[in-house]
DNA sequence: TTGTAACGTTACATCATGTAACGAATATCC
DNA sequence: GGATATTCGTTACATGATGTAACGTTACAA
């Protein structure tokens, strides 16, 4: 039997909380001045939106914070591949019936995936997943 | 090289939105009435009301209608699996970088999927394409 | 002690979604 | 033919999510 990590439901994301997002995963922690320093040239935006966006962030669920003298530090909760992966087995429930199989057939079918290339990964995977498990 | 289908964005579905086109992918092409008697048992709603989550989702590209007699015959415009194949991709994108194999890692690292599982899937996809490409 | 950096609170505009009434056109029944 | 029911387009409104930010408070720094 596989043992399935606890995942709740994938919360929407709205564009500029992707963005935030995207940020703390690039630069790791960060306070809030940070996060704004790096979104500065692509999302120029006060230091109160700034905060806005990462306390929602954490309501749900994707960051977290720690009191670092007398700022926060955010920090990802989880990783890139984790969120997304959760998010493909919603789809999956969504579209699929659950099945992942199904998922994977239809990314073969639409061409979006190469039936060959899909074998290699999975083979690569496998192995990898062979040395450490 | 791969020729990949066009594909937009995969716009959001509300909860009945999603309902209603599960709906028409059950029971296939049907009227703004044949939908709402589908759904009545789960949402109950007027007529008036499926017919705007209708059109919504044919504005949204999920339908496509025609017109027989004096009422409109909706049907899904792409297959389930379409659509999950294009939000797939979509996730990959978002948080992946556009690799559909680090997708993949996700979902074993996450214990998603497992690793056996997914070689013996893609193998058996791969044989498929083999017999009809 | 005064300014500045950080925080929480509060607010508001916009958009998506669910929900539906209303009136017009058309088909159907008596 | 007129009453009735069906189906459609238009319009509306409430709620919640998201972007955006001002404001007041508190505490440290010079």
């Amino acid at each position: 039997m596989l043992r399935r990590k606890k995942s709740g439901p994938v919360k929407g994301l709205g564009e500029l909380e992707q963005a935030v997002l995207e940020a703390l995963w690039q630069i790791g922690p960060a306070t809030a001045e940070a996060c704004r320093e790096a979104l500065a040239a692509s999302h120029p935006m006060k230091d109160s939106t700034v905060r806005t966006v990462l306390r929602r962030l954490e309501e749900k669920g994707y960051l977290t914070h720690k009191v670092e003298g007398r700022t926060y530090v955010y920090r990802t909760a989880e990783p890139r591949q984790s969120v997304a992966a959760r998010a493909a087995k919603q789809l999956a429930d969504r579209f699929c019936g659950g099945s992942l199989e199904q998922l994977l057939v239809g990314l073969v079918d639409n061409d979006v995936l190469d039936a060959e290339e899909l074998e290699r990964l999975a083979h690569k995977i496998a192995q990898r997943k062979e040395q450490k498990p």
